[in-house]
DNA sequence: TAAAAAAGTTGTCATAAGACAATGTTTTAA
DNA sequence: TTAAAACATTGTCTTATGACAACTTTTTTA
């Protein structure tokens, strides 16, 4: 049931297999179907999520109605509709599984308890917040230059798998075009 | 000569005096010039800066030659080659002074020990990130899909003195645009 | 399995923004 | 203080991309 968070955790940190029991019971199991809604715009986010399968994805929608993909995680790694969660305001971003997923979820508190007891937790933490500003600040350093084709071609090198498994039109927000461009780019390739 | 500091980490975190002391006695003072370089490309990052007074612009340069702005720092902020610091690896971006500076420098080393013996220097990072994390999602969510136009009136009512403080190339730059376009969308206002 | 819905493709047209260049303005340094 | 450099503005022309629509394909669900 939890091998997956604890090889996870075990990957970014050392830590003792008791520790490690004491982090993982605070997770429980929760399956998703398609497109179900984890947090929706409005709602302060309490809960973290880790993925044991499937695929999440963290959107906002613009003043047009067409919606911006912030981020998506997949197997093997962990989210949450991160700015309400650290912030605890409404959140502005959807947290959907694009897929029927797995999940072990932990509450806000329990987290918070945890990153206050156990350092390795913090770390795991600290962690995942380090690399998602990198990663945020790589997509703005390639995004917001970059003509279409050359975003595609970015993603197609860096992160493949998002072209193999999630829908054209979650790639085309994730860019930051629309999803006919994306075809027509596509098409010239 | 530190009193900035102090008031940026107490406006940060409940601290005691004498913490604090030993907190800022690991800083030391740096005055830059214009356009001063404080890590170039290439370059493993190993220092960590208070600005008392000026501006830091952290930028990567593209493909085509053309830079984009990752980052402003004005004064009582903290700031670094963040992705560099972080990684320990070469850098790709610029960290420069905008303008002549008054800095507090603290080295890695040191930053690192404070990190694990003052909880409440740690906690200071932490946000730190938190909101370096929140500020690159937000611009992506509002550059990503917004038309020039909509970038511009952007920055007008969320960070203003952007517009008043920095040339309008590195606004450019910071805006995913080009100088001419960003003065013709200005004429338009 | 069939009907409905959603997603993807492709075409036309309009437009925002880039490239480049000419010119004016401000800043920098000798 | 003045020459040089950097920056900013504005114009023309070109092009990438969005808007919209028609159509096809795939997926969902009853």
């Amino acid at each position: 049931m939890y091998t997956e968070l604890e090889a996870y955790i075990k990957s970014e940190v050392d830590i003792k297999q008791s520790e490690l029991k004491k982090i993982i019971t605070h997770f429980t199991p929760k399956n998703t179907v398609r497109n179900e809604m984890l947090c929706n715009i409005g709602q302060v986010c309490k809960h973290f999520y880790f993925i044991k399968k499937g695929c999440l994805r963290l959107y906002e929608i613009d003043a047009k109605g067409n919606d911006i993909t912030g981020y998506f995680a997949l197997e093997n790694s962990i989210i949450s509709a991160n700015t309400s969660f650290m912030l605890q305001k409404p959140s502005r971003d959807c947290l959907v599984s694009l897929e029927p997923s797995e999940l072990l979820v932990i509450s806000r508190d329990n987290f918070y308890k945890l990153i206050n007891t156990i350092p390795q937790f913090a770390t795991v933490y600290h962690k995942f917040i380090e690399f998602a500003f990198i990663h945020s600040q790589m997509r703005i350093y390639s995004f917001l230059g970059m003509e279409g084709i050359d975003k595609l071609k970015w993603v197609m090198e860096h992160e493949p798998k998002l072209l193999s498994r999630i829908s054209s039109k979650a790639v085309a927000s994730y860019l930051g075009m629309t999803n006919s461009t994306l075809s027509k780019l596509r098409s010239k390739l």
